[in-house]
DNA sequence: ATTGGGATAATCT
DNA sequence: GATTATCCCAATT
């Protein structure tokens, strides 16, 4: 049996049961979580998308199983990764029930430590309130890549797990549109922490 | 705040 | 074979 490797930045590991939950209601819930690594990187969860299967014309699983979208359709708790726009990979976590085809994705961190690894993963970037910010951008931070596809984040036997270190969720967070989507942007089903400096998008965007 | 270039895998026709 | 994608960056206004 393999070791459990421990992640950077104290607290409990989010149990399964925690990732068992629809998109919807899991996500809201993920902010304010701790995204961290073996190798010492984290960052807090400080915005979050859902993505919710056979009714959510914007997932990657709205059209049914492939071997890109398996791990979608997997056990809750094991992260999706995918590649996109021709060089960028994003993260999600998948939610429940499983085979339900449904996630997470994580689309803002705020870097809280290993910042010297993530400036020297991301060396062009000046300001670190741009390390995470960004669904590319904190994979990139995290050393997060197609390597990564379906790892446990519940065993954090693959060197990634999301903590809660006793920080709740941001108190009446309200859902908005979701970013960089063709389809289904009738659903607000994007969430962030409110008036943190590290959320994702334009001005507009935050609101 | 807005533009346009970048570069590729999976999926659809 | 074509299209589009859960985007980033640098350069402009």
């Amino acid at each position: 049996m393999a070791e459990r490797i421990p992640v950077a930045w104290p607290g409990k590991p989010l149990s399964r049961a925690f990732f068992n939950r629809p998109a919807t209601t899991l996500a809201p819930r993920l902010l304010n979580k701790v995204l961290a690594s073996a190798d010492g990187r984290a960052g807090r969860i400080v915005e979050v998308e859902a993505y919710a299967g056979a009714i959510d014309p914007a997932a990657h699983t709205y059209r049914g199983k492939t071997p890109r979208n398996a791990v979608m359709f997997g056990p809750p708790g094991h992260m999706y990764v995918y590649f996109t726009y021709g060089m960028h990979w994003c993260a999600n976590c998948v939610s429940g029930p499983e085979g339900s085809g449904c996630g997470v994705l994580i689309r803002a961190l705020e870097p809280l430590q290993g910042l010297a690894q993530m400036r020297a993963a991301r060396p062009r970037i000046a300001n670190d309130r741009d390390l995470c910010r960004g669904p590319a951008r904190l994979t990139q931070a995290m050393a997060i890549n197609g390597a990564q596809n379906g790892i446990d984040l519940v065993t954090s036997l693959d060197g990634f797990a999301i903590v809660d270190d006793g920080m709740a969720p941001p108190r009446n967070v309200v859902g908005g549109p979701r970013i960089g989507i063709s389809v289904g942007k009738d659903h607000p089903w994007r969430w962030s922490v409110p008036g943190s400096r590290y959320v994702s998008g334009t001005a507009a965007q935050r609101g």
